[in-house]
DNA sequence: AGGGGCATCACCCAAACGGGTGATTTTTTA
DNA sequence: TAAAAAATCACCCGTTTGGGTGATGCCCCT
C-alpha cells in the first residue's frame, strides 16, 4: 500500500506535471492536486487517508504559511513546503508553523523524492543549497521572525508598488496624504527599510504583495 | 512513431516533471530536458530528430528570447514558449523573434498538449486568458518593442533596485551624483517612466535586472 | 572629417520624500 | 471595561528627486 499524498500548486501544470512524477515513482498516489489552501482544506474535512501534504510557498493570494497555520490545530498530517528559489526570509515562518520538510523547485527527483520519503518515514527534511548552507545561521540570526502589516498598510504599499505618489495614493484611496505618509513610516519600521524602493522590494520577497505586473 | 520534444526549463523538478506528463500523454517524446539555452544549443549542433522546443520564458540569466534570436537563423524547428503568468510585455518581444506558440502555466494539461500539437502540425498557438484577450491589442500598442539600456544605465538601475540613493550610488561606483542622475532621467525615457520605484518594478518585468533577492 | 551615441559632470528649481512630534477617534483585544 | 492597537490628520524641516538645460571628452562608424 502506497502513501497518499495531496499537492497544493497554483499553476496547474506545474501541479498536474508534479502529480504525474510522483506517481510515476510508484512509491506514492497523489490522490488530488489543487491550487488553493481553501480547496486543500475542503478534502482534509471531509474522511480520507492523506499521509502528507506538499504545498507550493507562494500561492496566488496567499503563502504555505496559512495552511501551516490552520493545519497546526488540526490532524497531524507532515506538511512539506516547495518553493523556487532558497530565501531564508521565506523559510523561517514556516519552519516556526511546523513545517516537516523543505523542497526546491530546483532539486532533482532524486532528491524530492527522498525528501518526501524521510518525512512520510516520520523525520524531517530540509534541502539547502550547498553555497549556502555555510551561512545559514546568519541568514536566520538577520531574520525577523513575523512581519505584520495592518490592512491600511498593506493597501498602502500596494499602491506604493505601482509607483504612485503619496498624493496620488491618497486621491484615489479618498485619504488625507498626510495618512499616508504616516502608513508609509510604519512600513518603514516594519520591514526595516528607509525607502519605498526598498520597502517594495522587501515586500515582493516576502510575499506581502503580488508579483510586479 | 512519435515527435520528439526538447525542454528548457531551469527548474530541475519542473522541467522533469513536464517531461513525465509529455511523455505520459504518448503523443510526444521528450528525449532531452535542459537547464540554459547553451545546453539545448549543444544538443541542437549534433544530429538529431527534434521536432519542437518548449523553452521557459524566464531562465536564470536569459530569457527564451536569447533562443529564438539565434535559432531564428539555423534550422526551423519551432519553439513555443512557456511562461509562468500573462504579460503582454513579455509576450511582444517573443513574437517579433518568432516564436511559434505562447503557453502558460496556469493553463490545463489538455490547453497544454493542444497548444504543443497545433504548433506541431504546422500551425501557431497562443493561449490567451479570456480576461485580457480583448484588451490585448492595447496591451500591444502601448508596448515598446525593444528597449537598450547601456551598461551604464544598466548598472546604475541595478543599485536603484537596491533601494540606495543617487549619493550613495555615486560613492559606491566612483563618479558624481550628477552622473548617476543623468543615467537615471535617461532610464525613466526608455523605460516610460518617472519614478525610481516605477523603473524597478519595470525593470524586473522585462528582465533586465535579476529579482529581487 | 564629421555626426551620433555614450559617459561624465554642473547648476537651477520645484515637488516629493522621510523623520520627528503630536493629536483625535475608532476598533480590537485582553 | 480598560488598555492597546489601528486609522486618521497636521505641522516642521532638511534631504532627495526629477526635469530642464548645457557642456566636455571619447569612441565608433560612415
Amino acid at each position: 500500500m502506497v502513501d497518499n499524498i495531496i499537492i497544493i500548486e497554483d499553476q496547474q501544470l506545474v501541479r498536474d506535471s508534479l502529480a504525474c512524477l510522483l506517481n510515476g515513482t510508484q512509491k506514492f498516489a497523489v490522490t488530488s492536486a489543487v491550487g488553493t489552501v481553501a480547496e486543500a482544506q475542503a478534502l482534509l474535512a471531509r474522511p480520507h487517508d492523506i499521509s502528507l501534504i506538499l504545498c507550493d510557498y507562494n500561492l496566488k493570494q496567499e503563502t504555505a504559511i496559512k495552511l501551516l497555520q490552520e493545519q497546526r490545530f488540526a490532524k497531524d498530517i507532515p506538511i512539506v513546503v516547495l518553493t523556487s528559489v532558497f530565501n531564508a526570509v521565506k523559510i523561517q515562518p514556516c519552519l516556526s508553523a511546523g513545517a516537516r520538510g523543505f523542497l526546491f523547485k530546483e532539486s532533482s527527483i532524486e532528491e524530492f523524492v527522498k525528501g518526501i520519503e524521510t518525512v512520510l518515514a516520520g523525520g524531517t527534511y530540509f534541502s539547502l543549497p550547498e553555497t549556502d548552507s555555510i551561512h545559514l545561521e546568519s541568514h536566520f540570526a538577520s531574520t525577523d521572525p513575523d512581519i505584520r502589516l495592518t490592512n491600511s498598510e498593506l493597501e498602502t504599499l500596494r499602491w506604493v508598488a505601482t509607483g504612485m505618489s503619496n498624493k496620488q495614493i491618497a486621491r484615489t484611496l479618498g485619504k488625507s496624504s498626510e495618512t499616508i505618509k504616516t502608513h508609509i513610516t510604519k512600513i518603514f519600521q516594519k520591514l526595516k527599510c528607509s525607502n519605498r524602493t526598498q520597502a517594495v522590494s522587501k515586500a515582493v520577497q516576502l510575499n506581502l504583495i503580488d508579483q510586479l505586473d
